[in-house]
RNA sequence: GCGCUCGUGGCUCAACGGAUAGAGCACCUGGCUUCGGACCAGGGGAUUGCAGGUUCGAUUCCUGCCGAGCGCACCA
């Protein structure tokens, strides 16, 4: 709906003032209650462009709209905004068109079929996932998601660092040597399993359990499947690093120093160049993170998203020089996550593995079950210092604003159970075309109408915290409509063949948010 | 010291440079003989860390300061 009213401005802009606005640029936005359901400040934008004033601008564009039949009228406001108050037919054909199109509703084409790639949670394999790692988890997933939706090809991609120093620090826990870092259950466990040797060897074989059996698992619990583990030691054994190394070398950005291998990032705004090939010959984890990124793109995917705890910020620059250093600026996306602060009995936890003092994301799926874990992730925009409190975790899991939404899509369900059949007649022919609609249906309608936009604009920003705050609105505005107008009302069937309309429609956007966000619709609670 | 991310009611968090800064929790007052009260209606509670600047307009952008977290490895 905003495409069309920044399509309708531009034309009209180009009518009234000969000027050419690019229509991306003019922006539409929710007023204030009561100001009309779209708004516009580009008379304030425009106005300095022609030189006039706003307000003037404002009426000229206000009148060359007014004919417009999808609104029902439009009014200009002090410095210069236009508002558009939508017309009910406009609002009631949309009704007809999340029935109509069901799940679909909402589907965008602008990801044009592009594949897109998602790097997300791919914690070390040594041990549990804690929730700070976690939180990539539901975001990654729901964005995936979300990009699907709107035309590309999303895939979800673990990076399994299986090998190097994190596998030696595994493999020296194994064996319970001086240089064991870990502990705890599992630790105790893979020192019966593997096989004891060379420390890299015990801990790659420690490893490859740890992801089969305590990962995987945890991620499906989780909600999450993954299309593809990608294996650190396999990319090494490929010899892709060395292949991309020289490529890098031919390009000059490599040189030799202290008889390591360096990168010279600060070419590209680090502020220090960068080690590649250790001085033993052993790859940096920098060195074949390139690599991994490159086989990325060789892989077919236009676009990558990288999303990291904050604790890797610094390698943002890096990263991304290394790219375009290799020809492939402005193809990686980084979200950083910023960390959980665990909280218990009111002090701060320091999650620790080597300590074990961490909590793992299936203890907090445990206690607080996996919808509310990932709703209240997903609350949270990821660039907000979280605080989690333990002992609230129980309480929160009921006090969680999923559940409100959970509710509203289940007393749907209620609601045409108890109308099963007129629902299951001819019903639609009751169905007049110009009903007078309640205060609450209109308002109930018009942010269904929003769902559309929203989903677009999340694949573009990435702002995924977007989608619960939107579900809260909408469960609230049903809520309230649900209190106020009464569905099933057998003596006037065309009211209630309407009302029917609406709250199918409010389910199937409901659920569609829900299923978007990996959380369940039920029928029933 | 340098860099990144932040600082919003008692608490947890929202707010594409826009209009009266919004929710939830907690607190207070009302509301079920009809579709699910896990709900609804209403109320109190905020000089958006501080000080400047940019402009028609700043929680948002810029500068400085204060405070928090995270980085600043031939670790990942």
């Amino acid at each position: 709906m905003k495409k069309e009213i920044q399509k309708l401005l531009q034309q009209a802009i180009q009518s009234a003032f000969g000027v050419d606005f690019d229509a991306e640029k003019i922006k539409i936005d929710y007023p204030p209650e009561g100001m009309g359901d779209f708004s516009t400040n580009v008379a304030l934008v425009l106005g300095k462009v022609v030189g006039k004033n706003p307000m003037e601008v404002a009426e000229k564009l206000q009148s060359e709209l007014s004919e417009k039949d999808i609104f029902e009228k439009i009014e200009t406001a002090k410095p210069g905004f236009i508002n558009f108050f939508l017309a009910e037919e406009t609002l009631r054909n949309n009704v007809v068109k999340i029935n109509e199109e069901k799940n679909k509703f909402g589907n965008s084409e602008i990801g044009a079929g592009r594949k897109i790639h998602l790097d997300f949670v791919s914690a070390n394999p040594t041990g549990p996932i804690h929730v700070g790692n976690a939180r990539g988890g539901p975001l990654g997933d729901t964005l995936a998601n979300v990009l699907e939706k709107c035309g590309y090809m999303p895939f979800r991609e673990y990076y399994v660092n299986d090998t190097g120093n994190q596998a030696d620090i595994l493999g020296h826990s194994i064996l319970g040597d001086a240089e064991a870092q870990y502990s705890g259950e599992y630790i105790e466990d893979l020192r019966k399993r593997v096989e004891k040797g060379d420390p890299r060897k015990t801990g790659e074989e420690g490893a490859a359990i740890v992801l089969e059996e305590i990962i995987k698992p945890s991620m499906e619990k989780f909600g999450i499947h993954f299309d593809n583990y990608f294996s650190e030691r396999e990319l090494q054994k490929s010899g892709k690093v060395d292949e991309i190394l020289s490529a890098l070398k031919e390009k000059g950005y490599i040189f030799e120093k202290d008889g390591a291998v360096w990168f010279k990032s600060t070419e590209f705004g680090d502020d220090k160049d960068r080690v590649v090939v250790k001085s033993n010959g052993e790859k940096t984890y920098f060195g074949t993170d390139i690599a991994y990124h490159v086989d990325k793109l060789e892989r077919g995917f236009e676009k990558l998203v990288d999303i990291w705890g904050a604790d890797h910020h610094g390698e943002v620059r890096r990263t991304e020089g290394a790219l375009k250093a290799l020809g492939h600026g402005n193809k990686l996306d980084v979200i950083l996550t910023q960390f959980v602060r665990i909280l218990k009995n009111g002090e701060e936890m320091k999650m620790s593995k080597r300590a074990g003092t961490y909590v793992s994301v299936d203890d907090l799926i445990d206690e607080v079950g996996c919808d509310a874990t990932r709703f209240f992730f997903l609350m949270h925009s990821a660039d907000t210092h979280m605080n989690f409190d333990l002992n609230l975790a129980k309480e929160r899991s009921e006090k969680n604003p999923v559940y409100y939404v959970q509710y509203a899509h289940a007393r749907i369900a209620s609601i045409l159970r108890k109308a099963g059949d007129f629902l299951k007649s001819d019903f639609r022919n009751f169905l007049k075309s110009d009903f007078r609609m309640h205060k609450k249906e209109r308002v109930l309608i018009f942010e269904l109408l929003k769902f559309s936009d929203l989903v677009e604009e999340i694949s573009q920003n990435y702002a995924v915290h977007y989608l619960p705050q939107y579900a809260m609105g909408l469960a609230d505005k049903f809520h309230s409509f649900y209190d106020e107008c009464r569905v099933i009302d057998e003596n006037n069937l065309e009211l209630t063949a309407q009302r029917l309309e609406l709250v199918k429609a409010v389910q199937i956007v409901l659920a569609e948010v829900l299923k978007i966000m990996g959380i369940s619709a039920p029928e029933r609670m």
